[in-house]
RNA sequence: GCGCCUCUAGCUCAAUUGGCAGAGCAUCGGACUCUUAAUCCGCAGGUUCCGGGUUCAAGUCCCGGGGGGCGUACCA
């Protein structure tokens, strides 16, 4: 790129003399625009974080004559008078910008820029006298004049309101929101390509179901126009990804968006990334071995240690981790003996003796699971897979090898959470009917979760699906795992929120009144 | 859904029993040639979330509404 491209003598900010601009500049939090000649764009020759590691080792007061470009936010600045001291932050960190009077192109502009602008600068890497690597520009301009004051320098945003729903703002002044959402990002790229060297193959099946099935929960319902049917936003793509196993692809994987129509807390927003899996002819010890694996792997890469510290406690993800029936678990942290065998209302006793609300259409394995859930899963510290689920709470797990009233299904709990729930799969068409019928007696028992009856699969597995290995992982949890995040809005980008009311943008507000209100973009088709 | 908590300047926070709404940072003006959240001097900045009520007087108390947080239920 020529000079001329990125460097001008950057015109002075000639403020708009706008005396209402002003105004709002002092009471809205808004800076009045300024007049800048934006590039239309900068090269960048390094990075903070890639300086700090080639440099780190200057002597005070080095200078090195390496000409470097960055770009950035500038976040800090100190006036000294004839020098102003700027700190600039990119994608890797912050590095210091040392502008002297004598050798900085428009000085005067440089120090009246504002906390929050975008400015590329180049100039001479040199360690300060005190001893903080800087560039010394020899050319520099903005790259974006900031409309807004930026928060707090020191406390940064701590209104978590303000944090979700202006995330733009908290990325830059939140370093732990900074960094868990880029350990999100590198955690779902390090696992397809962990599952890729396996040769698990990813694809993408539909997000609009006809049924809601694959998982017990309340669905979100839209609606086709042409053609005029409702359609439900997927609860799992179990069902499409096996159909896929009886299509010959024998390792499949999706990572996707699962959209469920339930309660919003630090553990659930309405949409969240599943990764589900099938693998033919594994079965579920298979599938046990794999997520120990992966999840112990994505520890190293991103923390470069399997023991972390999660909610202020040890945790030791390495492989091997623990395995336990669930009725043994049951036993161990209540000393009850339970089995699917016993007789159903003495079950249901036990049940309510441990505060279980029992519903009449409870079988003795909801009943057990009940009860697991009750007393037992939070107390799991683990990691621990937890085995061998009732067949009456199993829609989609095949019947146990040699347990019967049992399924070969097992969940990871880690942090007294559910990290992922799989299975040998259920294979058999007529027991896969059975399952879904019980399903919807269920539904008519008046559970608004119970899973859909879906006869097209029915029909795929009457062209014989092979013993399959099943997985599904929710990956944001995955991630506040490994990120230490114990609420899930620190690993999504932009958790779901209501609607924001009122003026949001005075800049906007300046379109005629009319304008403002209802007529939302898209509202018109 | 339900319960508890919370909302004050652009940001972070004060304001005693109900008694003149304040500070730091940012902004604006000024000083300063090695700062590290620079420092120093000065100016300005408010629908105390919204709407009612009680009171001589409401940020504060009461009622209703809204946003958010936590817990709980459902769930991953």
């Amino acid at each position: 790129m020529s000079e001329n491209e990125q460097s001008h003598e950057t015109a002075s900010p000639e403020a708009a003399a706008d005396e209402d601009a002003a105004d709002e500049g002092n009471s809205s939090g808004m800076i009045a625009p300024r007049d800048f000649d934006i590039p239309y764009r900068f090269e960048v020759t390094a990075k903070s974080n890639d300086l700090h590691a080639k440099y780190g080792d200057l002597e005070d007061g080095a200078e090195t004559g390496d000409i470097v470009s960055v770009a950035g936010r500038l976040m800090l600045k100190r006036g000294q008078g004839k020098i102003v001291f700027g700190v600039l932050q990119d994608g890797g960190g912050r590095v210091q910008i040392f502008a002297q009077a004598k050798t900085t192109p428009d000085f005067e502009g440089f120090s009246k820029l504002m906390l929050g602008d975008w400015i590329g600068v180049t100039g001479e890497v040199i360690k300060t006298r005190r001893g903080e690597l800087s560039i010394r520009p020899n050319e520099w301009t903005v790259l974006a004049a900031t409309r807004r004051a930026f928060p707090d320098k020191w406390h940064g945003i701590s209104d978590p309101d303000t944090r979700y729903r202006q995330r733009y703002v908290d990325m830059w002044v939140s370093e732990e929101s900074n960094a868990a959402l880029r350990n999100r990002s590198r955690i779902m790229s390090l696992t397809r390509r962990w599952l890729e060297d396996r040769e698990f193959m990813e694809v993408e099946t539909p997000i609009f179901h006809g049924i809601a099935s694959g998982a017990m929960a309340r669905p979100f319902t839209t609606h086709h126009n042409a053609l005029d049917m409702d359609l439900f936003l997927r609860i799992a793509p179990e069902l499409y990804l096996k159909r896929l196993t009886v299509g010959g692809f024998e390792k499949v994987f999706e990572i996707g968006r699962v959209f469920r129509n339930e309660g919003i807390s630090t553990r659930h927003n309405p949409e969240f990334t599943m990764l589900e899996l099938y693998w033919a002819y594994a079965d579920y010890n298979d599938v046990m071995e794999l997520v120990e694996q992966l999840v112990s792997y994505l520890a190293m890469e991103i923390l470069g240690t399997t023991t972390i510290t999660y909610d202020e406690r040890e945790l030791n993800l390495a492989a091997p981790w623990k395995r336990a029936t669930m009725t043994d678990l049951i036993a161990e942290h209540t000393g009850l003996e339970l089995s699917v065998d016993m007789d159903r209302d003495e079950l249901a006793a036990i049940a309510e003796e441990q505060g279980v609300d029992v519903k009449n259409h409870y079988g003795t394995g909801k009943l057990i699971l009940e009860i697991y859930e009750k007393t037992t899963e939070a107390q799991i510290w683990g990691p621990v897979f937890v085995t061998d689920y009732p067949k009456e709470v199993s829609p989609l797990s095949r019947d146990h090898r040699s347990e019967p009233g049992l399924t070969e299904r097992f969940e990871a709990i880690v942090a007294g959470r559910e990290l992922c729930n799989a299975f040998s799969e259920l294979t058999d068409p007529d027991e896969q009917l059975a399952r879904f019928q019980g399903q919807e007696a269920d539904r008519e028992a008046g559970d608004a979760e119970a899973m859909g009856m879906d006869l097209d699969y029915i029909r795929a597995l009457e062209y014989g699906l092979p013993p399959t290995g099943g997985l599904g992982i929710g990956m944001d949890r995955l991630v506040m795992l490994l990120t230490g995040s114990t609420t899930i809005r620190d690993v999504v980008l932009f958790p779901t929120l209501r609607p924001e009311q009122g003026d949001i943008s005075p800049v906007a507000s300046q379109l005629g009144a009319d304008d403002s209100g209802d007529t939302a973009p898209g509202s018109q088709t």
